[in-house]
DNA sequence: CTGTTAGCGCGTTCAT
DNA sequence: ATGAACGCGCTAACAG
């Protein structure tokens, strides 16, 4: 069952021309008589000619295509910077193919060979969360393939990226918590392997120092995102002989999880635990109530990176960043006060305060 | 700043082999001594061999790779419907490329002759509502390319599809509305160009006819899917001068747009207005009250979709759909009740009594 | 078991 | 303004 497509030398066949003729005419080369080109392109059209890319690609030495690599789907986030990655993409004439991991390391190592035979020009990634030998972002560098990281960044490694500003989101997110007045703040903390989750950390350490609050190692634990996981820590949370009065967790789903264990148990939120999330999924603001959160500009986030990555591509000598430091983005965050630390009434007037 | 790549010749040179013999130790074929496949590949993993797919497409006549076609990232629906599609697709051996339209029409054309001009196996599509005319979904069908479609699929064109049972779903939604004791039910319905749309509707009339409710036409519009339009609309009903005492809405985004404003007027949900929403999004469960909805079976609706593409995809003869009927699947649906029409303790019991 | 050759579709010289 | 010939990387058919 193969596919039948028309190719220029059935165009030629019909016209009784050479194929090189129609070529030029469809790429539009200067020397072509304005009677054969006009002929050649009706003809393309009416037999609904579609070129072949791969040939093409495959002559040429590039495919005018760039991948995006994301470790998961589940969230809001990572769909958003795709979006504005598409946007900037488009707009360059580039095609963007998207690669979705599951969080599976193995994904991420067979998409990247995925790509790397398909020879796209230029790579866009966040890594998952199980990614800890970067082999294959390397093998990508050796052959002269320009990548571009953001969110997820692999931290042995110098190479373009784009990040917010986790440490500063961490630290004033946890601040706004001990000005409301709390003082055993837990922290649900992602994975070793992730920048972020150390960024975080060190902001929830350092505004804990700051306010004079005696770091507590019983209110902290990592943890690998999943789901169930977020319920038995929250739990054995709860259980302390004295619980925390408030959360900071690493994201938006662990939060909003976190609150269904909380609720369950009976207590208020934000008057027995106050809680704050990061990213400002959609369903942050959906959620009853309101969870406070860091907003991420997740589409600028897209369109830098795929700006960082065309300037890569462009560039006439590969920058080589073994001798070179390579360019870093950080975007700004906003916090974003809603009832899960600020009760109604109060919170309304936080905002117009601001 | 090209890429550079190893090829077969470079191994072979090395080697003082043909790159014929690289080429069968490498694919795996028998007739090549133990020792001399050892050496290749030996040499071909230390080089960082990696194969050219466009090569090989191009020359075998298929890419080992298939198309999705979504027309959105917003909701959870369509990216978990690709995390169906994945799974089965990786276990058959084949890769994944996704394009997402943005709901525009222009995205769709051009991202489908992308596909095709790349030469895609198959492809798995669900339009956007912009797509009135379905010329670049016939041209791969007459290419020889295999379409599956889910979700929204064309009226006129016959076309292998998974779709659920929307009529039904739709039906049971609103006589459940019903049953509760309401009898104003509002209908925010989708775009004409979409088929789910005409069929929730008919689902809606049908059961308010069968229950003797006249069907007031007032109290039915179809929008665009656009949030500000909800708002507009939601607000609309609300100040009729008998306003509406249930919603339901064509989608889940819909529904939560719509609580948004019954909320801002001060409205109780459900005991003034009760609200159903369609497809159980991740943040159907989050908002509050909990969204009652149509739960649909994403993952699964990926996964038929895929097995359908294969089938398709490895028929020896082309399955010639302008003489012969094309196959449907039909996945069914399961009616979600939570607090946006029974309040909590109400709702509870009737979990319990299914 | 291995080497040689042809061909996939296209753009691109190099001739004419 | 046009045609002929080549090469991109690989597999397969053919010839040893």
């Amino acid at each position: 069952m193969k596919a039948k497509y028309i190719t220029i030398i059935d165009i030629a066949r019909q016209l009784n021309i050479s194929k090189s003729t129609v070529s030029r005419a469809l790429t539009g080369h200067p020397n072509v008589k304005e009677h054969t080109r006009k002929a050649v392109m009706e003809l393309a059209s009416s037999m609904e000619y579609q070129r072949n890319s791969l040939a093409l690609g495959f002559s040429k030495h590039n495919t005018n295509t760039i991948g995006i690599m994301v470790p998961e789907f589940m969230s809001t986030y990572f769909p958003s910077v795709i979006v504005g990655v598409q946007d900037v993409m488009q707009a360059a004439g580039y095609n963007v193919v998207i690669c979705q991991q599951n969080e599976s390391y193995e994904s991420e190592v067979s998409n990247m060979k995925l790509l790397l035979s398909y020879r796209v020009d230029g790579i866009i990634v966040s890594h998952t969360k199980e990614t800890r030998n970067f082999d294959h972002f390397t093998l990508a560098q050796r052959r002269g393939v320009p990548l571009v990281f953001f969110n997820r960044v692999p931290e042995d490694m110098n190479v373009p990226n784009v990040i917010v500003n986790d440490y500063e989101a961490a630290f004033q997110a946890v601040e706004h918590l001990i000005r409301i007045g709390r003082r055993r703040i837990a922290h649900l903390a992602g994975p070793e392997s992730l920048v972020n989750t150390r960024l975080r950390r060190q902001g929830y350490l350092d505004a804990l120092k700051k306010h004079g609050i005696a770091h507590n190692p019983d209110l902290m634990l990592s943890y690998d995102l999943t789901t169930e996981k977020v319920k038995i820590y929250m739990k054995h949370f709860l259980e302390l002989d004295t619980p925390p009065d408030a959360l900071f967790a690493i994201n938006d789903p662990t939060a909003i999880a976190a609150m269904e264990v909380v609720k369950a148990k009976g207590l208020r939120i934000p008057e027995d635990i106050a809680i704050v999330g990061f990213s400002n999924d959609f369903s942050a603001g959906l959620v009853h109530p309101g969870l406070t959160t860091v907003a991420q500009p997740t589409s600028e986030i897209g369109r830098t990176a795929a700006e960082m990555l065309l300037q890569e591509m462009r560039a006439k000598v590969k920058n080589d960043y073994t001798i070179k430091k390579a360019p870093t983005v950080q975007l700004s965050t906003r916090l974003i006060i809603r009832e899960s630390t600020v009760p109604e009434e109060k919170s309304k007037k936080m905002v117009k305060s601001k």
